[in-house]
Parts: C-alpha cells; structure tokens; sequence
DNA sequence: CCAATAGTGTCAGAGACTGACAGAATTGGC
DNA sequence: GCCAATTCTGTCAGTCTCTGACACTATTGG
C-alpha cells in the first residue's frame, strides 16, 4: 500500500521539517488571525524562503490542515477490518473512535489547530476537502455492504453524514474549555442520527 | 426579513448584471477549465472592467456558486413553517425539497454549474462554505425542537447530515445523463439515513 | 433642473502561488 | 573517503487574485 520507503532518513527529515513549519504557522494564525499573516512571516520565523514553504504546502491553508491523506487510509482500514455483518453506522463509529484513540495524538496543538480552523470560513471549506477525499477512501467499502438499489448514492450519503459529525464532535470538543472528552461527543454524534426515524 | 426594496429598479439592473456575469464565467469555466480563465477574460466578455467583476463577486469563486445565502434563508423559512411535532428529519426533508420545486430553477443552466462545481477542488470548498453558512442558519431552529442535553451539538450533526445528503443528492443529478429527478435521488438519501438503526 | 446616491473605470499595490535555474546538501555505491 | 546522481534550496521574475483610493458618470427623487 504504502511507498517503497525508498531511503527513510529522507522522508523523515522532511516530514520534521513538516511538522514544523505547521506549527509555526498555527502559532502565528492563533495570535493575529489567519489572514494577518504572511506566507513569507512564516516561511522567515522557520528559517526558510517563502519558495520553500510551497514545496511544503501547496497552499497556505494545508499549513493548518496537514495531513491530507494518512489518516483517511487509517480510518478506511479499520473500517475494513470491521466483521461484515455489522450494521455500516456502527462500523464507522468505530473506525473513527480508532482514530482518536491513536497514542500520538497530540491534544493540546490539536486543539489549538481545531480552534484555529474554527475561525476561518477558507480554512473550515479546505478542511471539508480534505474529508471529500477522506469519504472517497470509505465510500466504495459501505457500498459493498449495502444491498438494493442506489447503492452508491445511499453510501456516500451514509459516509458523508458521518464525517459531519466527526466534524462537528471535533469542531465542539475544541471549543469547550473543559477537558471533554472528543470520542463521547463523537458517540452522542452518531447517535443522534441513528435515532432519526 | 427582507430588505425595505429601497428603489427596485436598482436591485433589478443590479441582479440582471450579476446573472449575466454568472452565466458567462460558467460558460468559460465549463470550456476552458477554472483555473485556466481569468477574471480579466470574463469581465471583457461581459464588458466591465475586472475590478467591477468584483464588486459584484467577492472572489473568483462565487461567479459559480452565486447567490449565497439567499436561498438559505428560503430552506430555512420553509424549515420554520413545518409543524413542531413533526419528526426534524422529515421537516428539513421537506425545506430542501421545496427548494427544488422552485419554479425559476433553470435545470440546463444549474446542472452545468453543478458540473463545473465538481471539477474544481477550490469552488468545492466554496460551496462547501456556502452550506456552513445555511447551517448556522438552520441550526437554531433545530436545537429548539430537540429535548435532551446537548441540544445544540446533536442539532449540528442533524443539520449537517442533512446538508450532505442534499449535496449528495445534487451532485450525482449534475453527473447523470438522464433527466433524473433530483427530490428522487434527495429522498433516497435521507431514507438511508433514516433507516440507520 | 439639482442635489444626493450609487455604479464605474483607472491606477497602484499587497499577497499567494509557479516556473526556471544555479548552487548546496545528501545519498548510494565504489 | 570520494564521486556521481539525486534531491533540496534560495533567488528571481512573473502571473493572477483581490483591495483601497480617487475621480467621473449615471440614476434617482424631489
């Protein structure tokens, strides 16, 4: 699935190099606003050229988004590991409750990125993108699961409300205060939709 | 609600124009590709300058999607008629269904748009936007109508989960052939919602 | 006909992003 | 350790989107 790792220590410097420069950038959003910072601020407090940073993210707002695909292939996994005989809402659940309870999770910048995200309508809309491609790693495996017709329709629908609410779980679990608990709000989440009658 | 209508023929001339300017970008966008037209290349075609291409869209984007909150405002007013006791589900069904029984939807013109749409990941994340906008917009209205606690995080996931399956449902109309009927594809995705259990 | 109001083009400028290129660093084999 | 291939990197030049300022024209309502 993954690359052939061709040299290691390569790929792991730039990732380094990577995870600086986002958090640098959510630094300087969380302090002056996403808009009131320069590509080139960043780019000079890391140590690089404003060249550089593109090479690293496309675009300013990936900055903040990171990680376009990794973990959308982590959530696809363990969906797929799931028996298949379980109701599909379930089986996401708990593919997204997985991804939660990843050890590296860093809660506090998470937090701090989430929030960041929160206030900017440009960064929300690139955040969603990144969850389009997400739901296109999911949707072929819950169609397999569906039986009648409109299988496809009725399995995006399926998997594109339950990144809502993995949106919405994470987007409340970074506004409060208090030291919430994000995979409970994901579970009241997922609740609340599979009460719909 | 609306706006006191100061001097009519203004706000006409003035809609007149930006459905022109909307309907050339679509044109040029469906032709050539977003990315690969300019808002100079439009704003000649339409026989204004690009700064007042402008003046009637924020960015570049929004020649595309056009009327931003308006018609949340009409699937939010249509959501607020519907009886108290019934289901929310079903409520917000209806609100999105009585948007596309509006008679003045132009099916050829919002198909290319919807096709356009889809081809960029940019106006995309725009519309994504857009429907941010509707569910601050409706989720007021929902949380009213839940008991329980949490109120307002099972209202976003409702709402959010209803706006996927409305965005859902318009793009795999814009994708398809024949003239299938967009409240049919809108309806089937709710009921798979619905029918989690 | 005359103000007040609203719309327009032109100009200048900031900022995001891209391609090209030359120089520096790193890698893998020898 | 040394050399060639590969992979960064910064610099430069340039395009494009978007904004503010300003002067000018058109429309409106009295």
């Amino acid at each position: 699935m993954s690359e052939p790792t061709k040299s290691g220590t390569r790929e792991i410097a730039r990732d380094a190099v990577r995870a600086r420069i986002s958090e640098v950038a959510v630094d300087l959003f969380d302090e002056h606003g996403f808009a009131n910072v320069t590509v080139e601020q960043i780019a000079t407090e890391v140590g690089i050229s404003a060249r550089s940073f593109h090479r690293y993210f496309a675009v300013k707002e990936d900055a903040v988004i990171a990680e376009p695909m990794g973990w959308g292939v982590f959530v696809r996994d363990r969906f797929a590991e799931r028996p298949a005989d379980e109701p599909v809402w379930e089986g996401l659940l708990a593919a997204y409750e997985a991804l939660l309870a990843q050890p590296d999770r860093d809660d506090v910048r998470g937090k701090r990125a989430m929030r960041v995200l929160g206030s900017t309508p440009s960064l929300r809309a690139r955040n969603l993108e990144k969850h389009l491609l997400w739901a296109q790693l999911l949707t072929p495996l819950v169609a397999e699961r569906l039986r009648g017709p409109q299988r496809l329709l009725r399995a995006e629908a399926l998997v594109h409300s339950s990144l809502a609410c993995f949106d919405i779980a994470l987007g409340n679990w970074a506004q409060s205060e208090a030291a919430a608990d994000p995979a409970a709000l994901l579970r009241t989440a997922f609740a609340e939709i599979a009460a719909v009658s």
